[in-house]
DNA sequence: AGACCAGCGAGAACACTGTTCACAAATATG
DNA sequence: CATATTTGTGAACAGTGTTCTCGCTGGTCT
């Protein structure tokens, strides 16, 4: 609608060097600035076709106002843009989340849990683009760096906090299982730094990791069509799955 | 491996041209024999990074000898090569899963159910390419098509086949709920003619989607990392992930 | 048999692409 | 002021998808 108006901040929560260098040497404001404002390109480039698969490097170029080399400045290749993108994405979803909880008023553990699944798969559904970006299956190596694997841990951040929460309220019960699935210890010391005073139990990471792919999945067969092929109403079939993923973990009804 | 040696069959199930076109004329023997030439020359350039983001249609052009301008003569674009691809793909992952419940000897419905989510994330896990040829975050459109819409419904129809038998045994049992999800209807004709005498009710399909769902789902966690950063063992947890959806719907211990 | 023609492949060309390099303008620092 | 350092330019290179036109060749028809 407004692909002519000025490059505005690409996502919500990178509001970008405006904020960040407020304190900053001039040379370095600027810099984030023109960053912010290639990425606020690139990202509007990117929205007819997700996931970077044709977004043209000179195209931004010719968006901003530079010369396609001027790029290699803030970027070493085009895809170190694209991932820097995918970062902002995953900042994104894990801002909505964190502001969907937030704003969160139901009284029942099931209900807030609900409010989070929906609000994840709203993200995804009107940012295809970002969920493209976070998604991509080509470049699977790319996901192990050490840049993004914080990003991972700070996105579930949220949803454990809610598992945290319900715990804590006593409405979801862990039956210690003898077959537990083995937890990594590092993201256990992380979650029992999350988690403060309050006990950490491999079972709970064990626990959001199985809901979560079943929220995710849902999610991931809808934007691939499974979902709109087989069912009439996939608002309806979502809550309907994620309450029953949620009541089979809990104990009161 | 074997990048070297000539061209072989890309898929196990597009067993291709040879068995096809038997008794064709030669002219479209050749023809098909070709095709499936550069269809596999494609496969095989597109292992190492998948979703066929950087596939170079020159460069199987170079693999099977021939100008870049030939391959038109095959494939309308080098987006239709990557569609025909993705197609064999969902046809090789839909014959894998057939071809676990036929050789599943497990007494049990959930130890049936279970295997056939086994086999669907061991192929995911051991044809990445595949997979992301399948799930091409992409040119969403593409799976719009009726083509596609033909190679999903024939996917789904090996899980769904599964859950008649168990519910045909009365292993598992719907509990006809009042907020069921709407199915559509084209799909619940489909599904009746596949369940030949038994009664097909849509709770049946809604089901299946969920359960569809949390498998596909932690597939997709796993895939990107997800899953390996948070646990140890994949294995173990995907198994436990599955049987909990499982038992979620059961009523038999 | 010879004429015919659809289909196949080659090769050149066009408009792109990502990336690199040497050089000029602008900016900060001594 | 002089001097580095950063930022941007413009040309260039290799490679891409795609579209033409052109020959050739194998199968079909009379």
């Amino acid at each position: 609608m407004d692909s002519e108006s000025g490059p505005q901040s690409a996502l919500p929560l990178s509001a970008g060097a405006a904020a960040r260098g407020a304190a900053l040497p001039r040379r370095e404001r600027t810099r984030l600035a023109t960053t912010d404002e290639i990425k606020a390109a690139a990202h509007d480039l990117l929205a007819p076709s997700p996931d970077g698969g044709d977004l043209s490097l000179r195209a931004v170029a010719r968006q901003v106002g530079m010369t396609p080399s001027a790029i290699y400045r803030y970027f070493e290749s085009r895809e170190d843009l694209l991932e820097a993108l995918a970062r902002d994405a995953f900042d994104s979803v894990s801002a909505t989340l964190a502001a969907a909880v937030e704003a969160d008023t139901s009284a029942g553990s099931v209900d807030r849990a609900v409010a989070v699944a929906h609000a994840y798969r709203r993200w995804c559904l009107e940012h295809p683009a970002d969920f493209g970006l976070i998604f991509r299956t080509d470049r699977p190596d790319t996901r192990a760096s050490e840049a993004w694997r914080a990003h991972l841990l700070e996105f579930y951040r949220v949803p454990f906090e809610v598992l945290l929460r319900d715990m804590a309220a006593g409405e979801v019960a862990i039956t210690p299982g003898a077959a537990t699935p083995a937890v990594r210890a590092d993201v256990l010391e992380a979650a029992r730094l999350v988690a403060q005073d309050a006990e950490v139990m491999p079972e709970m990471v064990s626990l959001l990791v199985s809901l979560w792919a079943s929220v995710h999945g849902f999610v991931c067969l809808e934007l691939f069509g499974h979902v709109g092929l087989l069912m009439e109403d996939a608002d309806a079939a979502f809550d309907q799955h994620v309450r029953a993923a949620l009541v089979a973990v809990r104990r009161t009804g």
